[in-house]
DNA sequence: TTCTATTGTATCGGTTAGATACAATAATAC
DNA sequence: GTATTATTGTATCTAACCGATACAATAGAA
């Protein structure tokens, strides 16, 4: 096992960290990112720290993209994590001796954490997921079959999910879950899912196409036998 | 001018603070509670520091209640500010000043902070604003005059309103921006101060009575030459 | 050619909000 | 007393919106 680097002390604020939920959509089912540590088998959101001269929003954007491959999209808080036992030495110890490293009871990163969690939206077709060097492996996994995550995590899953429902009607208007073209049936999967219920078909087509924000392109061929639907996409802003 | 005691370092989690967005109804008028800093001229929403065995949350409760004499009050998350140069090493140091400590330029307090922004409504009169040693006044200031404020606390007043207007219909039942018993008129009043904007009459009574969440009482007898309204007050839950 | 599943759209009924109208007051002016 | 005035509570009309239903228009298989 290559030996990493343990964050150092003096580059980051003390007792403060970030996570996040990376919502991505597979054509049926959301998903959301989830790193494994090697070895450990503990579960996490990526997450990490924030650098005394980096802004918040920087420091979540910029870790995102070290940890999991994933650039390029639009973090949104949805909440500050500040419980004080938010701690968990047994998982950061497994971590940091994977990895041949020893550390004390009072290492910093034993100490409470603070976490703001941000949450976004990306089309999980144009992702390819690497995970950094104190990952075993990072992957999608639907909202049902979450494994056991660390800390609160699992709390952070479900207030992002429940902000991201709150705002979907905003947030989706030209987000990538979906591919450039898509039929109005794959936006409505997107809107059942993260809605989690079934909505009605026809009231569900008169109310986007109302919305005046799609394109309608050609038609699209499935092979299966009845009508084809159309294609669309998202007006340009 | 009495000296006062410093908050200690080793006492709080470094880097890290909360403010609060505290609205209150006169009548009229939404107004938020803002401190003035003795002597100095500095102007700030009620915030404070977290000690490492407080949970955040009640980190700003008991804070907000040392700070302006206002309890029992329910505080909600409005949003995490992280901006590398949130910091005012002037305002501090006037501060500090003012009160014959002679802090240097690498104290823990001039340093950087992040700030998790909070929010509350309260019933303006069943209040009484009790400053503590720290600030010369704390007081109401109407949206539209509020004076300077420290950092980014105005911005912060924004997103407080912000999340509020989004959030109006379910925090305002049984909350207590108004007294006990009310006017269909206060209500409405309410309403428009938080939306910023004129309702319909008719459309709004018809609307607050559908929701069926009021008690009728009395008549409100004012003593103007028109006809009476009825006082109401929010269903026990 | 027939059959089947799906799509796009129209229509009906119920609910909601803005606009308007109007009767019912409470105090004042006379 | 009676008229006057401002405000309140409620009803009605219309437009917008949503669920439910109906139905024609397919694309491919049988």
């Amino acid at each position: 096992m290559k030996k990493i680097v343990l964050p150092k002390k003096e580059d980051f604020i003390p007792h403060l960290a970030y996570d996040a939920v990376i919502f991505g959509f597979n054509g049926t089912e959301l998903k959301i990112v989830v790193l494994e540590y090697q070895k450990t088998n503990h579960f996490a959101l990526p997450g990490g720290f924030v650098r005394h001269n980096q802004n918040l929003d920087e420091a979540v954007y910029q870790g995102v993209q070290n940890r999991t491959g994933i650039s390029d999209i639009k973090l949104e808080q949805c909440h500050t994590f500040g419980h004080q036992n938010r701690r968990d030495k047994k998982v950061l110890k497994d971590i940091c001796e994977v990895h041949d490293h020893q550390i004390n009871d009072d290492h910093w990163l034993l100490g409470r954490f603070i976490s703001v969690c941000y949450y976004a939206l990306i089309n999980f077709e144009d992702v390819t997921l690497e995970p950094d060097e104190l990952s075993d492996s990072v992957g999608w996994y639907g909202l049902d079959e979450l494994p056991e995550l660390m800390l609160d995590h699992k709390e952070m899953v479900s207030k992002a999910l429940e902000v991201l429902q709150k705002n979907i009607d905003e947030k989706l208007v030209g987000m990538n879950l979906l591919p450039e073209k898509f039929t109005m049936k794959d936006l409505q999967n997107v809107y059942e899912s993260i809605l989690q219920k079934k909505l009605v078909r026809t009231a569900f087509q008169r109310k986007i196409l109302a919305k005046d924000i799609l394109v309608r392109h050609e038609k699209k061929y499935t092979g299966k036998a009845h009508k084809a639907p159309y294609l669309y996409s998202f007006k340009p802003v």
